[in-house]
RNA sequence: GAGAGCGUAGCUCAGUAGGUUAGAGCGACAGUUUGUGGCACUGUAGGCCGUGGGUUCGAGACCCAUCGUUCUCCCCA
């Protein structure tokens, strides 16, 4: 056998790491929960069906694909080498792969949706908090499993909910102590942009374009958008549309004299207001160059951006107005956005903001100092864990230096010794090991001592 | 899918211009020390130098390939 190792892009967790990862988690859900959000879990695979044409062709060459079962079914050669066949010229592969990984936790739920809309009591709000597997190649904060934690809300048009969104973005990155900027944008303002730069069939060519803005620079921009097929004037009024800044309202009032009088556009722009000015949240960014890759928002689009540290995004979110659609369930709108845990993680962990509290373990090691002592222990045990205290006792018979070092390095605050004397006397010897001091309790003190 | 860097002890790394028996720090284990840890000292274990081929009298070092890993672009959380 050769050295064990892990798949691409996937990790173990360690104990600390877990209980990190944890206070995450326990945190996002608890606001989730605090906005009325029920929880949700579905596969971690899905038919490649629903999976397939949902994330636009970048996305679908990520999606992580399960090879059927059989293919070495001799009776069946002919047909899965012609269904092979198939797959290299990137035909139908349902001979060879009719599953795969989930990519994300919003088609997943859209498809649980529209196999569950006669249930549902609408507007059906649900979170989830699951891992997600992509193909990428992986590089910093880019892991090819990781989890995503999403609130969606669907069957309802109320703005009322992207405010609450917005607002449990805040809440919950408040809550764990990382800063950030919340940016929206509205895939109708950048619709109403493509309508007047060379038709609605541009919008994925002039999205994908000036999103790279920050990177690129204005200039490479406008070089890429002339590739794509734009002409001068187009690009002129994109190159004003970018150049678009200052605060919320002073980008509102540039945007309304460029392009208020298209119908769509006032539509985003009214929708952006309202938002704005119902939250007052001061972290809520207007960003014009925000697009988003996934095909199927309609509304306004959310992204989060940690302040102070070299990160993609940590979270993004938007309004799909017709996601069920493709499922053959037409007239379900929803609005949903994912907090990205792993890069969270990294972010809190190059910031130093993980409270020290999170990685109390065992509270009390008791040691072994013999046959019948150990017995005496085992029952103090016992009965403190009864009353919650964790503790545990050292596996075997060993000089105090060794028990001693062992509770330092697993970072155990109190030691416990009951020796013959203590046995005989009815009482123990209890030790903060931080601080050394030691002072002698009875059995009855201990159980009542607060750890 | 495109490009770059790095693979030497459990971990972090050093290894000079290609030259005898590949080193250090940390960690592990044992002892000094069988009723009091963190410190110190002493000792021990641990390496197909990622893998395969090539150049050379001689390769950890140079060349090629391969695998792994990290990072960048694309795209994304």
């Amino acid at each position: 056998m050769a050295k064990p190792s892990l798949p691409q892009g996937t990790r173990d967790f360690n104990a600390e790491t877990v209980r990190k990862r944890n206070f995450i988690f326990n945190t996002i859900r608890s606001v989730f929960e605090l906005y009325g959000y029920q929880p949700l879990e579905t596969p971690a695979m899905e038919n490649l069906d629903t999976l397939m044409g949902k994330y636009g062709d970048e996305g679908d060459k990520l999606i992580f694909k399960i090879l059927n079962n059989g293919l070495d079914n001799v009776s069946k050669h002919q047909q899965i080498k012609d269904d092979f066949e198939k797959v290299l010229v990137g035909k139908n592969t349902k001979g060879i792969t009719e599953r795969a990984l989930r990519y994300d936790l919003t088609i997943p739920f859209a498809r649980y949706v529209a196999m569950n809309h006669g249930q549902l009591t609408f507007p059906f709000k649900r979170y989830q908090i699951q891992p997600v597997w992509r193909a990428d190649r992986p590089q910093r904060g880019r892991y090819r499993e990781f989890y995503q934690c999403d609130a969606d809300v669907v069957g309802s048009y109320s703005l009322i909910n992207e405010v609450e969104l917005a607002t449990i973005y805040a809440t919950a990155f408040e809550k764990l102590g990382v800063e950030v900027e919340i940016k929206i944008n509205s895939r109708k303002i950048l619709a109403a942009l493509s309508e007047l730069c060379g038709g609605a069939d541009k919008m994925i060519d002039i999205t994908i374009a000036i999103d790279k803005l920050d990177k690129i620079g204005i200039e490479k921009v406008k070089e890429e958008l002339l590739q794509r097929g734009l002409n001068e004037n187009q690009i002129s009024i994109i190159e004003k549309y970018l150049s678009i800044n200052g605060n919320n309202e002073e980008k509102l009032i540039a945007l309304k004299n460029l392009v208020g009088d298209n119908a769509t556009a006032k539509k985003g722009i009214d929708e952006i207001e309202f938002l704005i000015n119902y939250t007052k949240l001061k972290n809520l960014n207007i960003d014009f160059t925000l697009a988003r890759g996934l095909n199927y928002y309609t509304g306004i689009i959310f992204e989060v951006k940690a302040n102070n540290v070299q990160m993609g995004s940590i979270g993004g979110g938007g309004r799909y107005d017709d996601l069920t659609s493709t499922f053959d369930v037409p007239n379900i709108p929803g609005v949903g956005i994912s907090f990205g845990v792993d890069r969270i993680y990294d972010v809190m962990e190059e910031l130093k903001l993980f409270p020290v509290e999170v990685q109390t373990a065992t509270q009390v090691l008791f040691f072994n100092l013999g046959e019948a002592e150990s017995r005496a222990v085992f029952d103090l045990m016992q009965q403190l864990r009864a009353k919650n205290i964790r503790c545990e006792m050292f596996h075997e018979l060993a000089k105090f230096d060794k028990q001693f070092k062992w509770a330092d390095k697993k970072q155990i605050p109190y030691a416990i010794i009951i020796g013959s004397k203590e046995l005989e006397e009815k009482n123990v010897v209890l030790k903060n090991l931080k601080s050394g001091e030691q002072k002698t309790l009875t059995n009855e003190q201990l159980l009542s001592f607060e750890f």
